[in-house]
DNA sequence: GCTATATAGTACCATATGGAACCAAATGTA
DNA sequence: TACATTTGGTTCCATATGGTACTATATAGC
């Protein structure tokens, strides 16, 4: 056993799971900020919605829809159209099916009659209960990697960054 | 026009694209970090990849792998895959549909035939010229929030993040 | 109040997507 | 050399996805 092999230097490490151009696109490309950004995304959320689907039955829209709900009362289609780019019809489906499976319900606004209140059932808390933890120790793996202030200082920049979004971002 | 108007606040402004759900989501939930990452990732890549569908007929496994050719010579379509995580069946479909536009040229490797070689042609890179401005654009549009010191620290953390994806990120 | 426009949600349909089976070349094993 | 296994890539097919058109309710202009 190599040197190397106890400690495999950090470009050998990431050459082995996602090949030798991933050090090139990281760390040369022209967008190689952007493509930080996406591959962190992709393959974070990747493999944990495909997790989702085979276990639990569960797509990407329906699990956010679900989780949307434990976070705020009384949301309406539209509310998650909004946060997630996400385009109605999807949605819409996604919330059929989630209402087919009981997972939440459904009543029509009394002052708006067009607009469907959506919430949790008891299921849908049960299913949030047992798909969280799974997401959540993902989500502290990914962090492990920064000490506590640097965690905090990434949560400030990224912050930053998100809250600039509506300048140029288009939402239409 | 009220002082509001003039220096509207960071959350008036996330409300009024993104909807007031999305400050809940962002700041209070249990996922909020794994939230912010792929907000971030969702709205950057979700517009620019319509408009280069729209304007230039270009798919997003499309316009990855004439990117990545851009940036490596000699790649083959197990290379695209690894460093994006598509399925090998959309970058063959992609790879087919860019022969077909011209844009890439493709060989079988002498020393393995299995293989087929891939390379940008003068179409290709002229497609190129004409899509990575805009998507460079958007790209400084995303870091301008920062200062100097805090985009060279964001980089310096993302990237801790990234390499540090091996040791978490299934790759089967 | 009456008509025009905007908005919430659904339905339809063409297309994009990805799993699984498959083929062909390469490598490992005896 | 034979034979099993791995690997790069393609094809097939069932399903997911999202644009467009549509219905119903609400709001704006006059």
């Amino acid at each position: 056993m190599s040197k190397d092999d106890l400690h495999p230097s950090p470009d050998a490490a990431m050459a082995a799971h996602f090949g030798a151009l991933s050090l090139v696109m990281l760390n040369d490309s022209d967008l190689r900020h952007a493509w930080r950004v996406n591959f962190l995304a992709n393959f974070f959320t990747g493999p944990i919605y495909r997790q989702l689907d085979d276990r639990f039955a569960l797509t990407r829209p329906e699990f956010v829809i679900l989780y949307c709900l434990s976070n705020a009362e009384g949301l309406v289609a539209r509310d998650i159209c909004l946060v997630t780019g996400l385009p109605k019809n999807s949605i819409s489906r996604a919330v059929g099916d989630l209402l087919g499976k009981g997972l939440i319900a459904r009543r029509t606004d009394a002052s708006d009659k067009r607009a469907k209140l959506l919430a949790l059932t008891e299921a849908g808390r049960a299913m949030l209960a047992e798909t969280i933890p799974e997401f959540d120790r993902r989500q502290q793996a990914m962090r492990q990697a920064l000490s506590e202030a640097e965690k905090a200082e990434f949560d400030r920049l990224i912050l930053k960054i998100v809250y600039a979004m509506p300048e140029w971002v288009q939402t239409t």
